[in-house]
DNA sequence: ATGAAAGCGCTAACAG
DNA sequence: CTGTTAGCGCTTTCAT
């Protein structure tokens, strides 16, 4: 294994130098053209590459930050990932995954990972369903930056990130109203959620508005996945007077419901019309072309990594905190209109 | 930050001895129970988490395994990635995550980051395109242990694990002939995979035996993605003689093909039937049912991540090589039937 | 069964 | 601008 003294021997130079040229970008120790060139010949010519243990260890930085999802299946938590890789690679950094697959154990486990190594920040990424606030006040009390992507905590100060899921469950919920639906029901995400409630909100504040109510068997829990979403919309078409529209939670659930509706021989959006919640790949592509609302999915994962590792490079002062609230936008395909 | 001196200090012991502790499970020191339980003790009181830069950099080892895919956002890299992941930490490993985007820049960037990392050893996962196997040449010289799940290689001794391809086209194929269609048209993968050209195998040893011919314009390249399908299948349909059938690379090809059939205002499978590759959870869940061949990504995922693992646990001699291959399924749905 | 001590490869003072 | 040197926190002989 070929270490940095090799190269300092070969080029003539201190292993001080040699790290000086590796660490230029950050540390700005001076080197001369020459000798640094002296160095990259080394380092190429023997295909040098440094160790990061040692690095981390002796710097007490590991440029890496975790990366919390709830399930990397998800195609949001898919797209987001691509997404912060790109921007974390950009930046310099790196990342470790984390799919907790909504489970206590599995977060307990990679908060603890995270701690052994030596992660300098954390990106939690949407709507993960169980992790108590508890975790990240722990984080947080242990100094470790965090943010929050699509997902919100009540209790502390930590910066998040998300779209205003009330304003799109409104955007949503009043275009099935304005395609002139009534009896709008509504699959929801996973109780707990906060995210569930503000989009909930939106459904309900748009029902408001328009003298419409929203009886409790209108409102059904789903969850995340297409057989939540089939599930959920069995519930709904197994009521005596079923609803002429259903607002989902997210496109990953309406599509679910979209094959449930199917299988009851209805069809989207004749019997049934349906707006999910995301804008996935595949939303454009279903059958119906589904209606949706979208998140600026690429702006949040550049924008909430770039805000951590901004906190990591210092550039806020200590206990800074920021919200930022983006727009989403309703994406008006086939599965509500008259078409 | 809490190290092991303080903890041994604590438990009135030694480093040594709080290490011992640590490593039980593998080095296999004998520690009295009563030591073991006060250096548990203190851990747990102080709330200590080793710092794992520091072992690797003694150890030499990191327990980390690079996995690489090339796209995270496809449906069965995700899978796959969550298969692995779970495998990974069974096993007491963690793993680093190389999404390549199919970006020559990226895989080096990140075969690099593993020989920084000193990862233990590297898992392809999936058809990889543009990864050359020098890539893999220069890990296997550098005498990092490689396994490839769904990918082959020809030049190298190089385990790999993956479903019989050309048998998965192969029955795709033969059920759209046993279904009566003779112009069956095929969407390849992206053409200098050699994934690709065994599902086509697959495909042309079915028309062949049942007397067919499979002319040129009724195989186009198509790729991984719903937009790759949604070209190739117009591709397909702006001939003067269109196929009846389609066999899709994947599912997701499928999919995008599907969508393009339909917007050609022609339907599935009435006017052309459509088998995919994978089968993708949205595969049940799709308009019609995607008749599809199933992989075995829990067996492909749990084989080759354990087969890495035991490679670098010495559990196999050095040079050891060997190919699994695991038997594809037809799944039969809708998108083909008379039904 | 436990402890002492060497040192993994690197960075960050500090000296020059 | 470059070199010397002291550790970062841990694992691993080697003693005892």
């Amino acid at each position: 294994m070929i270490k940095m003294r090799d190269i300092a021997d070969n080029a003539g130079v201190s292993v001080a130098t040699v790290s000086a040229v590796l660490s230029r970008r950050v540390t700005k120790i001076p080197v001369s053209g020459k000798t640094r060139d002296k160095v990259i010949d080394a380092i190429r010519k023997m295909d040098y590459h440094v160790n990061d243990h040692a690095r981390s260890l002796r710097s007490g930085r590991s440029n890496t930050i975790g990366v919390v999802v709830s399930d990397i299946t998800q195609p949001f938590s898919g797209e987001m990932v691509r997404v912060v890789e790109q921007e974390v690679n950009r930046r310099n950094y790196n990342f470790l995954l984390s799919d907790t697959q909504n489970n206590r154990e599995k977060e307990k486990f990679y908060l603890s990972l995270f701690r052994q190594k030596k992660i300098d920040g954390i990106l939690f990424v949407g709507a993960t369903n169980e992790l108590e606030d508890e975790g990240i006040l722990m984080l947080v009390e242990h100094g470790i930056p965090v943010v929050l992507t699509e997902r919100e905590t009540q209790q502390h100060n930590v910066p998040c990130i998300l779209v205003d899921n009330k304003e799109g469950g409104y955007l949503a919920t009043k275009h099935l109203i304005k395609e002139g639906h009534k009896k709008i029901g509504h699959i929801t995400g996973p109780r707990e959620n906060a995210i569930t409630s503000q989009r909930m909100e939106g459904y309900r504040s748009a029902m408001n508005e328009y003298g419409l109510t929203c009886p409790e068997e209108l409102i059904v829990e789903g969850g995340f996945t297409l057989d939540c979403g089939y599930k959920a919309m069995e519930e709904l078409l197994g009521q005596v007077d079923i609803p002429t529209a259903v607002f989902a939670f997210n496109d990953t659930l309406a599509l679910g419901a979209i094959r449930a509706i199917r299988d009851r021989h209805l069809s989207v959006p004749q019997d049934v019309a349906v707006v999910g919640f995301d804008d996935i790949p595949m939303a454009a592509y279903s059958e119906p072309p589904l209606t949706t609302v979208r998140q600026p999915i690429l702006n949040m994962g550049r924008e909430g990594t770039g805000l951590l590792l901004d906190i990591l490079n210092g550039k806020y002062p200590k206990n800074y905190y920021k919200k930022i609230v983006l727009d989403p936008v309703l994406i008006v395909r086939k599965s509500c209109g008259h078409t």
